[in-house]
DNA sequence: TGAACTTCTTGATATATGTCAAGACGAAGG
DNA sequence: CCTTCGTCTTGACATATATCAAGAAGTTCA
């Protein structure tokens, strides 16, 4: 079974029927450590489902990198907007290791609706988990100081830790590269 | 023409015919300046449409209150997850001032996919509308220091900062309110 | 192997922001 | 009308976090 099944099924609620009736508008793809999946300015032809490896949304604000976020083994990676509208990314997403993706094509998402019954659903619910995620990280950044993000995210994805530059994670929640180590520290 | 109509035809993209055909399933709700149109712990029954008035959204992390939005004029209200998976609400709804109301019961807003012919391309365009208002407030949090916070929402909704709290701004741009009058000083 | 990088840590210090306390002011209510 | 309460500001001070600088390891690559 392919993380993308597990995912599908597991998380979104899929059945066996609907899981073979969307794989196949699925295609693989790899890339390099280093390269990108995806650039600032272009437009979001894919969505990505990470197989293996971990990708890095990024972006450049006032000449500084900002690391918004991870899409590691399980996660969908793009600039959902970009996607969604047809419009161009204002996010890159760059490989931190090797990385092997299951995409779908914009042409094929848009054609989902048309072989999968139940796919207002299970979009709708896709687009809601996206939601969820981000509501939570606004709540952690109203109501949670520089160590309590730390010490929630290194609970929620503990792995990350030991395959990602800690500086990238230190920025990802708001804070220096020192302060980070610091809290590491104790 | 409602600010309802206004919103939906101009941000939404309906024709005159969709928003005639969803009118109908809205009805008024007045609430009293104090009154809470949604609590925490209670079913999200409702989707409310701000018409006139302002509602704040916020929570208890740790016995201490969190301001997490304001919806004014133009704008939905409701905890949105809640509602659209008829969970029960994370947040309280409470109206800074009189407020007047256009709302959507679930059962109503379930039953418009059957009334509207683009419901599932115009529920998505609300959903994403909603996702990138949260994306832009992530990466002003990880973007900006607190005075480039204040003077981003300050510009946004200038009218909110005579209407409301300070206090409750300052909260929901996470600063404390000294902080937030000191810039407001400059 | 050695040189050039990157990453991570640590210390010293600076700065932004929070906390505490007090007072001014206006609104709400008896 | 007075009292009380909530709001906002301001000052003094505390603290969290950022910045700057240096060095130790680990990596990459010729």
């Amino acid at each position: 079974m392919t993380n993308l099944e597990a995912s599908v099924i597991g998380t979104f609620g899929f059945s066996n029927e609907e899981f073979q009736s969307i794989q196949s508008f699925f295609k693989p793809l790899s890339i390099k450590k280093g390269e990108y999946f995806l650039e600032e300015g272009k437009y979001c032809r894919y969505l990505g489902f990470v197989e293996s490896g971990i990708l890095r949304e990024h972006m450049y604000i006032n000449e500084k990198e900002v690391t918004k976020w991870f899409s590691s083994t399980g996660y969908f990676a793009t600039d959902l907007i970009g996607f969604l509208h047809g419009e161009k990314s204002r996010v890159n997403y760059q490989a931190i290791n090797d990385v092997e993706l299951m995409v779908l094509s914009k042409d094929n998402y848009d054609l989902l609706g048309k072989h999968v019954e139940r796919w207002a659903t299970l979009e709708k619910l896709f687009l809601t988990k996206c939601f969820s995620v981000l509501e939570n990280r606004i709540v952690s950044h109203l109501s949670m100081n520089a160590e309590e993000r730390y010490k929630a995210f290194f609970e929620f994805q503990p792995s990350l830790f030991y395959q990602v530059p800690l500086h990238q994670i230190a920025s990802m929640l708001a804070m220096s590269p020192e302060t980070l180590s610091r809290m590491r520290a104790k």
